[in-house]
DNA sequence: ACTGGCACTCGCTACAGTCGAGTGCCAGAC
DNA sequence: GTCTGGCACTCGACTGTAGCGAGTGCCAGT
């Protein structure tokens, strides 16, 4: 069971070599690009007993040695340290994300820079909704039995809905529904706010209620629980890089799985304060992507998370360049949002 | 030059068998399965006559025959007629379409029929705003010296927008702002607001003149000038079947390709009135998309066109039947949008 | 515990041979 | 003049064989 020190150089200058030059590793070629200061046969022993632990594997009889999917996890966890951006990276960073004028527009930035850093797929989810509180509330008249309702949350998200009221309005229940609504909901948490539209249609006047339970049930519907969620995508692109070798012949899994928004939200929506999530080929729970890695964290003002970003690639990926790139996009778009 | 009618039946048949069984077709094989009255030999008189003029080739000497995009142009012009939609395909659309509740969510649901219906990437641009009218200018503190500009189109687009004013705004700043603005745009084209603008700060009064210069300012940066378009995109995993036949090996041009917005409103976004546009492979001016075809159609309330919307596969696609589902969706949708 | 040596495995490439689908052409029939 | 059957030819796809070489596992020796 226990790997001595060399053993584990030997697994890190495997998946270093392999990650770079996307081929088998064979016992010579390591020691020739590695100072392990032994000979091929011992390497070989020592590679006998990684095999057999199951951190790497022979593609065929007389080939070299390709990490496992374990084998990575132990690269990442105990192999690895964090590469410090190159300054030209930090640069890039910068240039990209200033002069963002809008949610939008950081979004999608983030993403298409996410995605030319790391050379592979990004998603970038919006700010949760869940993880909002209420700014403003805004009811726009489209006509005498239609609002518009226009959320403005402090993340800066602005999500809108048209609502069709059970009768005619008047301008000044508009206004009064609007008074209303703002007085109660403003400053609220959007996960918390059921109880609290509940309330505003008790409390309304009789005059006001059925047009108050129309708005709040759409708001409830709409902005709780549906397509809450957002996500922004880039760099499919990428998917192709390293001809068919990874993925196993084919994307369609992969492109697949991208399409589905639930199943990018698992990817990375679940972020956790300060923590970078990697996520190794098996390790997945979505089958579609078993021969894919994930790298995701969260980001947000401060020490807040409001929503999860990351990229997606294959199993052979550079993961601590990766991750040193996830980690610090997050940084400053979390810093940009504080900002506002 | 002349093709007679049974040259060009041989070319139909061609192109329908080609697209059926993505194999090279021979004569013997066409005069099985179609009923052409005449043998093989003579049908091989005709293929050759159809090479020479370029309508088809031989991948090898020694394979069967393959439509040149000159054929399939042909094919398209002369030889098709659109197949009526299945009841299957009508209830779908219905299914699909109905209980939409939003712009966004008209175009979420559009995109992913279109793919699902063609088994290809399909593509909806959002309504265009040079082509929506201004229904109402909403004005929301964020703090004394930010505000949200929300603009509310015609067409159901809601675009925001965060202003930074040149110094601190009190709450009947705003409204005045918001009134003046309103009385002055609501009902105007975007694409003609330019000058419409320009008179706002000349006739506003002293006081409000930089807040209302400032707003102006970034109105028509963000609506004029900007990312005015939206485009929305679903299907890429369609690109996968038919192998690595289709695309010539490399699914890495089109990815690209589909990554820019500018591209694909060029494929898109030029919509004419009831006309279904067929680009065929050469014909598109984007390089990376040789491979590829694109149907795309205008779609917009009553006769009025306000985006585009089609799809992209490979030249070898069913063009009928494709043709017969992107012009069903953009009816479809015309007649959703006119409801509201 | 490490090393050098050696036999072995097996994928890759090259080459030769066969097969067959499909063609082009031509002489003859309608 | 147009179509047809026949025939020789081409050439890709597939099969089988052989040699090469990278890489291994094992073992005896230091």
């Amino acid at each position: 069971m226990g790997l001595d020190d060399r053993k584990l150089a030997v697994l890190r200058a495997i998946v270093e070599d392999y990650v770079a030059t996307q081929e088998p590793v064979g016992s010579k070629a390591l020691v020739d690009r590695h100072q392990l200061g032994v000979s091929p046969a011992t390497v070989r022993n020592d590679m006998a007993v990684l095999e057999e632990e199951g951190y790497i594997r022979q593609p065929h009889t007389s080939a070299g040695r390709v990490p496992t999917d374990r084998g990575y996890r132990l690269f990442v966890d105990r192999l690895s340290r964090v590469k410090p951006l190159s300054p030209a990276e930090r640069r890039a960073i910068e240039r990209f994300l200033v002069g963002a004028v809008d949610l939008d527009d950081v979004v999608h930035r983030t993403v298409r820079l996410l995605a030319q850093l790391t050379r592979q797929v990004a998603v970038v989810q919006y700010p949760s909704l869940a993880r909002s509180k209420v700014r403003h509330l805004e009811l726009v008249p489209i006509s005498t039995t239609r609002l518009m309702v226009v959320m403005i949350a402090d993340t800066g998200r602005v999500e809108q809905r048209l609502v069709e009221m059970p009768g005619p309005i008047t301008g000044d229940d508009v206004n009064d529904l609007r008074r209303l609504a703002n007085e109660k909901l403003v400053g609220s948490r959007l996960s918390e706010t059921p109880p609290l539209v509940q309330a505003l249609v008790d409390e309304s006047s009789p005059q006001l209620r059925p047009a108050m339970a129309t708005l709040s049930s759409v708001l409830l519907e709409t902005l709780v629980e549906r397509h809450e969620e957002r996500i922004a995508l880039a760099g499919t692109a990428n998917l192709t890089r390293g001809g068919l070798l990874d993925f196993q012949g084919s994307l369609r899994p992969i492109l697949e799985a991208l399409e589905e928004e639930v199943v990018l939200l698992k990817l990375i929506g679940e972020a956790e304060p300060s923590t970078t999530r990697v996520l190794i080929g098996d390790e997945n729970e979505i089958d579609n992507l078993r021969a894919a890695s994930v790298v995701s964290t969260g980001y947000g003002p401060g020490a807040t998370i409001v929503g999860g970003l990351g990229v997606l690639g294959p199993t052979r990926m550079d993961y601590p360049g990766t991750i040193a790139t996830v980690r610090a996009v997050a940084r400053y778009v979390g810093e940009l949002l504080a900002q506002n």
